[in-house]
DNA sequence: AAGACTTTGTGAAGGATGTCACAAGGTACC
DNA sequence: GGTACCTTGTGACATCCTTCACAAAGTCTT
């Protein structure tokens, strides 16, 4: 909306964008204190400058990938491109055969390397795009390296520690939550689960 | 633990792992009936039985992935690899210069085919990796070609029908999500915020 | 400037969700 | 077989979240 230069928005307005309550909207933007005018609506750019700051985005992010494999270059080209509060500024790889390989915006490098690169670009968080059986591993690498944070996509239990929260997205979760909202056709066992 | 043979599991052990309430995961399996035994816990062969069902997972859904660039490559080969329900078999892209290129299990094909791939080979679901400004589009043809439903990973904001549901994956959103669990070193304005 | 119309912020009510605690049912060991 | 020990399933309770409804506050038109 920002983009477009509308300067107004009402709860209403919202509420059939975002698929809730006008009711709702009101309630979760009045914690963030008296944003809105009555009888006008949201200011726009103030709305934005306001959920900016307290979602903490108002502040650049660097991040290193772990892991150069399809994923892993898919993601930094995904997060890389975005001209937001985040940048991935490197890229590493523990396959010798990868190093060097350009991935548009900077080179793979060792894996040996992370604590240097983590150090002389100051990156801020880690995503891991390694297989299941490396994650672990690999996540307790970055802490040691020094990043705040871990974004995870291997499919795996990684034990974390408070100074470097993790945060894990299994995408097979997505296809079974589709799925799962699948209209069925014809299924006649699904009684037995709508059981009052 | 399945595949580890273990052949039990209690409430408490399951709390451990899932970080829930031992109450909570008692309540919840209790709706799919009766499944475990009191004195013995949960028998689980028996769970996996009845949750793959439940989940409609006990039946394989065949894929094709829209836009064959960085993301699109990166999610055949991270579901395709995958042994369980889901398979992507076919994968298409409108640009001439991706046609034929392999990218393990299949080749790239045009757009223009989407239809009659859907046909031929019996797909159920359809994934999206391309642009935002694609994705509506996008969309519209699987539907039209007779996906029963999507998976969009494009950041953009996309109408669907009720035939074919419509899940969106906003990877940036994981982003924001970690760095607002990041311990806040020294913020002074976050006062605000936590007001009572 | 007065009245009709909007739209926010918010107490109160209602609904949904999670927790507690215990009876019922099962195992294991002596 | 009896006793001590587990563990599930579930009503009752507590807590959280959402919706309702309306006063307060602003705009616009005449």
């Amino acid at each position: 909306m920002a983009s477009q230069g509308t300067e107004r928005v009402s709860s209403q307005q919202l509420s059939e964008r975002l698929d809730l309550s006008a009711a709702q909207i009101r309630k979760d933007l009045a914690q963030l204190g008296e944003l809105g005018i009555r009888g006008v609506g949201y200011d726009i750019a103030g709305l934005v400058e306001r959920l900016t700051k307290v979602l903490r985005l108002d502040q650049g992010y660097r991040m290193v990938v772990v892991g150069m494999g399809n994923l892993g270059r898919a993601l930094s080209a995904y997060f890389g491109f975005n001209h937001g509060a985040f940048v991935v500024v490197a890229g590493v790889d523990p396959d010798p055969e990868k190093f060097g390989l350009d991935v548009g915006g900077f080179t793979v490098r060792p894996l040996e390397d992370l604590a240097q690169i983590v150090r002389d670009e100051g990156v801020d968080l880690g995503v891991l795009a390694v297989p299941a059986s490396a994650a672990q591993e690999s996540y307790d690498r970055l802490v040691a390296a020094g990043v705040r944070g871990v974004l995870n996509f291997a499919p795996a239990q990684v034990q974390a520690v408070p100074q470097a929260p993790l945060k894990s997205v299994d995408l097979r979760i997505y296809l079974e939550e589709l799925v799962f909202s699948l209209p069925e056709d014809a299924e006649p066992d699904s009684s037995s689960i709508s059981t009052e």
